[in-house]
DNA sequence: TTGTAGACTGCCGTCGACA
DNA sequence: ATGTCGACGGCAGTCTACA
């Protein structure tokens, strides 16, 4: 499996296990909501900068997104 | 710090644990090797696909890149 | 609530060259 | 062996809008 998808996919779980919407995480990591569906499809190849933003707005550390 | 500069000093930190040249890690990561400098200066802001790609020219895992 | 589309700006990543 | 520059094409990330 390609990595944005897998990226995506780990980001889908860790957004739902907290119970927040895209719209939200959107608000908290200061993207906006389209990008961050993008990325949860797999179609995005995001940044360091954006990942970072994504794990602290789930209040989490980075590596955690890249986690088996 | 920046995480940009973190990135870069781990990165610089995990090539020089294995003895290799920027020039090497450039080849093995399908990077240009004037990349490879910026980024270990904390310059550029990498994306999911570049920093897969340099994990597995270091041998590590993706997560490891961001072990404090 | 989520997926998708289009238009836009800025920067990622490439490459050749020189210190 | 490394840092830096300049030029370039392509895409990251933004925003509005509609299903």
């Amino acid at each position: 499996m390609d990595i944005k998808e897998e990226f995506g996919k780990r980001l889908a779980q860790m957004r739902k296990e907290r119970k927040i919407s895209q719209e939200q995480l959107a608000e908290l990591s200061g993207l906006n909501r389209p990008y961050i569906s993008g990325i949860e499809q797999g179609k995005r190849n995001v940044s360091l900068e954006v990942i970072v933003s994504l794990a602290k707005a789930l209040g989490i550390k980075t590596k955690e997104l890249f986690e088996e």
